[in-house]
RNA sequence: UGGGUUAUAGUGUAAUGGUAGCACUACAGAUUUUGAUUCUGUCCGUCUAGGUUCGAAUCCUAGUAACCCAACCA
């Protein structure tokens, strides 16, 4: 039996494109601007089209578009490259619309040539005024019906360098009057007397994004352009300059950008973060970045499923993140090591247990048996995790009181007999009592408990600093939200413990590594950490039910 | 108030004139040496009003709402 799976509005496009021999085979691209770090939307698009290369085994190119020497940087195209890489994508060709610049400009010679496009001397305040409104038709540029000649000459002087930026413009001859503003004779070519992170000095006029995109994608033989929404008012243009052209007929297709919940997705808007210090740099982990995420500990794995359960569509979104967590956990899940480690940590004295006696107790690493076992040093005194204990226990309260029994995981049951309280009413330490038939693994005690927490040995634990992250900003939309999306910044977004314990193992532990410290979430170390200084990133909680019954109250 | 695009549970996405399905979330329960995982179940939906049809989420008409378009940005 195999499982239906229904195919999204791309995938039918290419799917009859494909049956009624239109293509033999597909090519896409993915083209992004190099003029920032990409982010989960942009891992949409990844996905959608390296993943349309793969399922219908054509190929995808990655192409930079960099059309606007001012923005663009070759920082940018090396953190992309890592990025889609990282993602698990491998591309076709490494391609630049810069390495199409002397195409570009042949092929705007030739649009002069067939009387579709001229120079146009008036500034940019001039040209606005006269393109109308989208109520009102535009009128024609007084050096709309200038000679072709003229056009020809002028233009090369622009190449040559002989205009200052914004002196003259190359526009396309469309339609003054057209309801769709973009084809009101759009600007094709705009001087900038600037440094291009690839051409150099070569040129001072660059096309603009309607005079590379369509003609790149040509030039390469896409098939299927696939953008986002607000592109939709460009395809008649897409479509007018590759037929007058005479080029390669590649085809746009739109599909609705990923919004999420608690987050924003522009650049400028992540810009903004980074520049104004809300968060420390483009990776932070509060960041919706690759790199970001990447650092928090997320898996590229867990992004592609998460792609994939959102689904391809025209119409907006706003997707939960909880979504997102679960994609994450789900992986997390399969793979992570299991460990303990003590944030919050309170010390608990076993009063029957041996003072000197150390046991190295088995337990397990995974999930499941091929993950082996380990052993975890255990003596009289230990760390555990201030948050389970109460001093007077609640209902349904399964962890330690006085009185109540628990398991330390892997190891004994204990029963606390006592506690000890500073005198501002914090404690200081809590006393128990082991059961020793009770160790884990031959259990001749007959008693069953309902709570087992983690813990770490005294003695045997390392420190460690660990950074938790909350979701940066207060409220689902802050784009859509009065006023500035600032505003609306959650301040506790990241909160550092410098006093936290972990297991002697972790002593060993790598970037590579995802591990799951018990009952506590999934932790990844960061890339700040030192050997004499561990730093972990929690990478998101696990799921607590009993914080949900609190919650509740 | 021009043009374009989109409307299906709280969220996302299927159903291509013929049983409105799936996932997440939420809620309830079982199992559990992680209050995790796993398993079972529950709640909740076709933007509105007309029409065509034996039959409409799907087709038609008229509304309504949201988003996009007037950068020498992409």
């Amino acid at each position: 039996m195999s499982e239906e799976k229904s195919l999204n509005f791309i995938e039918e496009i290419i799917e009859t494109d494909l049956a009624n021999g239109k293509y033999k085979t597909i090519l896409t691209r993915f083209p992004p601007e190099p003029n920032g770090y990409l982010h989960i939307g942009h891992a949409k698009s990844i996905c959608l089209n390296f993943g349309l290369g793969l399922k219908y085994g054509g190929k995808t190119n990655l192409r930079f578009d960099d059309t606007n020497p001012v923005k663009e940087d070759i920082e940018y195209v090396d953190s992309i490259k890592q990025d889609v890489h990282w993602l698990g994508f491998n591309w076709e060709k490494e391609l630049y619309a810069s390495d199409y610049f002397e195409q570009l400009y042949l092929l705007a010679i030739d649009l002069i040539k067939k009387g579709l496009a001229y120079v146009d001397d008036l500034d940019a305040e001039e040209i606005a005024t006269l393109k109308g409104t989208p109520t009102e038709p535009g009128k024609d540029s007084p050096n709309r019906n200038r000679l072709i000649e003229e056009s020809l000459l002028l233009f090369a002087e622009m190449k040559a360098g002989k205009y200052k930026d914004g002196e003259k413009v190359l526009r396309a001859k469309i339609d003054m009057a057209s309801p769709n503003m973009h084809m009101r004779d759009p600007l094709l070519y705009r001087i900038k007397h600037a440094h291009h992170h690839r051409t150099g000095d070569a040129w001072c006029i660059y096309p603009m994004y309607d005079f590379a995109h369509g003609q790149s994608d040509s030039i390469e033989n896409i098939t299927h352009s696939i953008c986002t929404l607000e592109f939709i008012p460009h395809r008649e243009l897409y479509d007018w300059l590759i037929e007058k052209l005479g080029i390669f007929p590649s085809q746009q297709f739109e599909f609705a950008r990923l919004n999420m919940t608690y987050t924003v997705m522009s650049k400028r808007k992540l810009l903004q973060l980074v520049t104004e210090g809300h968060v420390q740099s483009w990776d932070d982990p509060r960041m919706p970045t690759i790199s970001g995420m990447r650092r928090r500990g997320f898996t590229a794995e867990s992004i592609r499923n998460f792609c994939e359960k959102i689904g391809v569509a025209r119409r907006e979104n706003m997707i939960d993140f909880s979504l997102l967590e679960f994609c994450l956990r789900e992986d997390l899940n399969k793979s992570a090591l299991r460990v303990m480690g003590i944030l919050d940590p309170v010390k608990l004295i076993i009063t029957n247990y041996p003072d000197a006696q150390t046991e190295e107790l088995v337990s397990e690493n995974g999930p499941d048996e091929a993950y082996g076992t380990r052993t975890v040093s255990f003596s009289k005194e230990l760390w555990v995790e201030r948050e389970d204990f109460m001093e007077e226990a609640a209902k349904k309260w399964f962890r330690l009181a006085p009185g109540a029994m628990v398991r330390l995981k892997s190891a004994y049951i204990v029963k606390c007999d006592g506690f000890t309280k500073h005198v501002d009413g914090k404690l200081t330490a809590i006393h128990c009592s082991y059961i020793p038939e009770s160790k884990s693994g031959n259990d001749t005690s007959g008693i069953s408990v309902k709570g087992t927490i983690h813990w770490v040995s005294i003695a045997h634990a390392i420190p460690a600093e660990i950074r938790l992250y909350e979701r940066l900003f207060k409220v689902e939309n802050p784009a859509s939200e009065e006023g500035d999306f600032k505003e609306y910044i959650n301040e506790d977004s990241l909160k550092i413990i410098t006093n936290a314990w972990v297991e002697k193992s972790l002593e060993k532990a790598t970037t590579a590594t995802r591990y799951q410290f018990l009952r506590k979430g999934y932790f990844c170390l960061d890339k700040e950490s030192m050997s004499d200084k561990l730093v972990f990133n929690r990478t998101v909680t696990l799921k607590d039910a009993w914080l949900k019954e609190v919650k509740k109250r």
